[in-house]
DNA sequence: TTTAAGATTGAAACGGGTTTCAACAGAATC
DNA sequence: GATTCTGTTGAAACCCGTTTCAATCTTAAA
């Protein structure tokens, strides 16, 4: 493994000049720079980054948490965050934490141990919240919401006006009994989902009707199970995330209920794949693109940054498809 | 931020007993032991692993790349591969390489440059095989297999077998015109199944009928599209991989062409979405959790490494399931 | 021609743990 | 009591690019 004493000494001048070659920060006389190219050639010279970041304080990395890799939502974030990273010469260290708390801590010591240029957290352990500041990194919460202020931006949609729209979708195309799957309480993400829900049903005189399920489609599928028990004559099913919708289509198919002539369907995220399986699910738009990218502006400081609160919110919008009658055709 | 001297300071001792103590390489005094760890408590020290690493040569990170973030079958490598290296005190590093050679050997680079103990590469490029020795660290290939012999091994699957499986269940539930979508040429994995589906065909005295396509869903559905004019009799459609399955599906549904009565659909990978969606794919499973723990085994130098060829085989079966008929139904 | 200003350059310090090496203390052996 | 061995400990070197600082060499202004 050449150094970069070898290849100063090859080329016949200092290493700091070599330094100065490689990074450009000072004038190199021409016919140095010309021996110092050709020697770094030669050698096969690619600088350590791990002393290089040592110095400088800086690993050109971009921490990415999130609470599970088999969620496409999040390697679909992951993979935008990715894209802006490496644009701007970052890379991005992904962290799966497995919706475990000491994990997650375990990453977040890590990236700041790495010399972290910035952390992007995609995960709701308020928590941890807390200890964020600690960290001399910037740190950016994506797709979570609390309280406090020792974090340099969070980033989330309206998650309320999602729940409304998926309500008054599911009224328009005709049903009558809705059942929410909320995700676990005490995330804001899926409170406020709820409360759209809660909200659009009061104004409307709808009975609520809530199961309550984590994100993942192993719960889906046992939760549809039990809502089908529970409130047998439902005919719209509002669910947390399009990975639970997709279970509570499998049960309903495997049940040859009829999707959407018997009970329609909307989802939330809008992740590729709700366009991809047949049918295609009605779901929640999150601009996940806009929200990944926004991320990385945050974290490198580009553009304005959030003012009041360091929130910013995305807006949601639904995405008619096959999981759900036409409106048209109800009229 | 406290630095191991401060630390040293604090305690009264000199900084080598502090990383003594810390590392427990050299017994160290009771007494001060004690400061020590009091000291560190006190001040919330987390050793530097910059600093640790550019000394140790060895980061205690393991790379993996993959060439799409976005293909569930690579994301679930990477959970085993994540999970397999935590349990060991190993972090990975996923790069998503965009199925690009310049990414994939930046990335090779960086991991190099950054003491990474290993990689894992889940890519094809053979242009980059040639490259892999110079990096003075261990790398393993999934998914892939070449002649060279400058890697630490090369995990893959019998896929010439699993081509064979798919034609021949494919025919036992009653097809006759099997069309096989394969991978790009040069791809020894697209070519190997390719080939088992070839010489079934031949063996039974079948047409082969073959179209190419990339392992991605955008190309699965133009390239059904595509099949579907080409070979309009066609009654039973071989998948290169799950994903391309699902695309399949979609445009057979769209069309209004019942699967599995009409056209039946054999995919490859066994993804879990595969057995997610409605229907479940019937598909050729590859153990994806075995080669993922095998990989961070010989990364790490556990166990029997594989000797002749470097080289270890992995057994693919098939996984009848709701896209083909049951065997039992037809006979 | 002289002086001030600017461009290059290398020696050495630096960043922050880790390890080597020599020194010293107390214990065991003769 | 002298000697050897074992267990501890700190000073300093080390890992390897980067940067500071002062020195050297040009070039331009006076």
């Amino acid at each position: 493994m050449a150094g970069i004493r070898d290849v100063a000494r090859r080329a016949g001048v200092s290493p700091a000049t070599v330094s100065r070659v490689i990074n450009g920060t000072t004038p190199v006389a021409a016919d140095k720079r010309e021996r110092v190219l050709r020697a770094i050639e030669e050698m096969g010279f690619v600088p350590n980054e791990v002393a290089r970041s040592l110095f400088k304080k800086s690993s050109k990395t971009i921490g990415v948490i999130i609470p599970s890799i088999r969620n496409p939502y999040f390697t679909q974030l992951a993979d935008v965050i990715d894209e802006a990273a490496k644009k701007r010469g970052y890379r991005i260290v992904l962290y799966n934490v497995h919706h475990d708390l000491d994990q997650e801590r375990a990453a977040l010591q890590m990236l700041a141990a790495a010399n972290a240029d910035g952390v992007i957290v995609a995960s709701n352990n308020e928590a941890l919240q807390e200890e964020l500041s600690q960290y001399h990194m910037p740190v950016v919460v994506v797709d979570a919401l609390f309280q406090t202020q020792n974090v340099n931006a969070y980033l989330y949609c309206d998650y309320y006006q999602g729940g409304r729209l998926a309500a008054e979708h599911l009224t328009a195309c005709g049903c009558r009994k809705l059942v929410c799957i909320r995700g676990v309480q005490g995330l804001y993400t899926a409170q406020a989902r709820y409360e759209g829900y809660r909200d659009y049903c009061r104004e409307h005189g709808l009975t609520e009707q809530v199961v309550e399920c984590d994100y993942d489609f192993e719960a889906g599928l046992a939760m549809t199970e039990e809502l089908l028990e529970r409130f047998p004559q439902v005919d719209g099913i509002i669910a947390c995330n399009d990975m639970v919708a997709i279970s509570v289509y499998k049960i309903l198919h495997k049940r040859n209920i009829a999707v959407p002539d018997q009970i329609q369907l909307v989802g939330f995220d809008d992740i590729h794949l709700s366009s991809l399986i047949s049918p295609e699910l009605t779901t929640i738009h999150q601009p996940i693109t806009a929200m990944g990218r926004r991320a990385v502006e945050v974290i490198l400081n580009e553009g304005q940054l959030p003012k009041e609160g360091r929130r910013q919110s995305f807006p949601v919008s639904l995405v008619p498809r096959e999981t759900t009658k036409r409106k048209e055709a109800v009229l």
